[in-house]
DNA sequence: AACATTAGGAACCGATCAGTACAAAACACG
DNA sequence: CGTGTTTTGTACTGATCGGTTCCTAATGTT
């Protein structure tokens, strides 16, 4: 009953995932979101509430989007050597440079934004990046030079991996020479075959 | 001639650096600063032109300051070998949590923020973290591991690292768990000796 | 002591911020 | 076809943003 929604829910989060992903969480104004949405401010409120609430439902939404696939990557069994799924996963991220698009990784211009201050979306981000890492876990488990390591050690490299795939994408957003980015690549690379 | 300046204006400028450390650029306001810095609006204006100004001479102040202690240490030959250096820097960013600041590096908080818009800024923020890279690459030339490595190769692992580092700042900021961060820095020490 | 010059301080500026109120519009249901 | 319910769009809110104006206070110079 009542009037139906002109626009679909979830195309909008999407939407508004976009602005804060080149925007960040502050940087993103509400005028920046209701244009790139595609919606009035009485939509939005009506929908989200607020724009922290819709923040947290972005950080959801880029959950189950980027981070699912990264994960799904590093636990493709299409690609036999897990060394191999975390490489591409940082490749992937060397090519989103070269491919124009230096807006880095959406949690981690969250985390150093704020994270700092917000316990929810410290939580959001925090899960976020966990379930990165449980992937890169995963991943060495199926590489032939990490699998003996014992769980205590590869839980530490994974949390080292995660550590340098945020600062390559912090890296990104930086706007540092495309060589550096490839350079990081390059040495990840040697230190995982 | 004229009324003689009652601060000092380096030591207003070291106030300034804290309070962007804490909040980031965007998030420091000017009462946030004025009161930080214990001035009014018309003193700060007419000695740091605008709030942007003022947060270049600030990264520049950080740069002589923490990148400057960052560098000596990793060329500190009373250290001898120089994987030692470069994880001592990484051990002091885990203490730095533990002791419970958790502002991370201001560098790596501007490189995921106004970054990404500012030319200036963006600059200022390479310039940092360059010379924070030739410390560490100087710190791998000092290295048994690491001192037979070709220029190029050595680059690209100090390119690594810095990454790295920044990576684990970035964690510091988005409150991740203690452990995980000493677990970052147990997988550097791992793979640099 | 008079004057030029600069700093300090408070009031003020328009712009923009996130968020709200409310009336008009559009649908579902009877 | 009417009625009730929800969305939509717009006008508006108070607060805050970074920045300016302008007057007064304090000094160096002559």
């Amino acid at each position: 009953m009542g009037r139906p929604r002109s626009f679909d829910t979830d195309q909008a989060i999407d939407k508004a995932m976009q602005v804060f992903w080149t925007h960040g969480y502050e940087g993103a104004s509400l005028p920046d979101l209701l244009d790139g949405m595609g919606l009035t401010r009485g939509s939005l409120y009506k929908a989200f509430t607020d724009k922290k609430t819709l923040f947290l439902k972005v950080l959801d939404h880029y959950e189950g989007k980027a981070v699912q696939a990264g994960v799904t990557l590093l636990t493709d069994p299409a690609i036999p050597n897990g060394a191999d799924r975390i490489l591409t996963m940082f490749t992937n991220s060397y090519r989103a440079v070269t491919h124009g698009d230096r807006r880095g990784c959406l949690l981690c211009t969250a985390a150093a934004g704020p994270s700092m201050y917000d316990d929810d979306i410290a939580e959001a981000v925090s899960a976020g990046l966990g379930a990165m890492r449980n992937g890169i876990d995963e991943a060495l488990k199926a590489s032939p030079k990490h699998e003996h390591m014992s769980d205590e050690a590869r839980g530490a490299l994974a949390d080292m991996l995660i550590a340098q795939y945020m600062g390559l994408r912090t890296m990104a957003r930086a706007r540092l020479d495309e060589e550096t980015l490839e350079n990081v690549v390059r040495s990840v690379r040697a230190l995982l075959s």
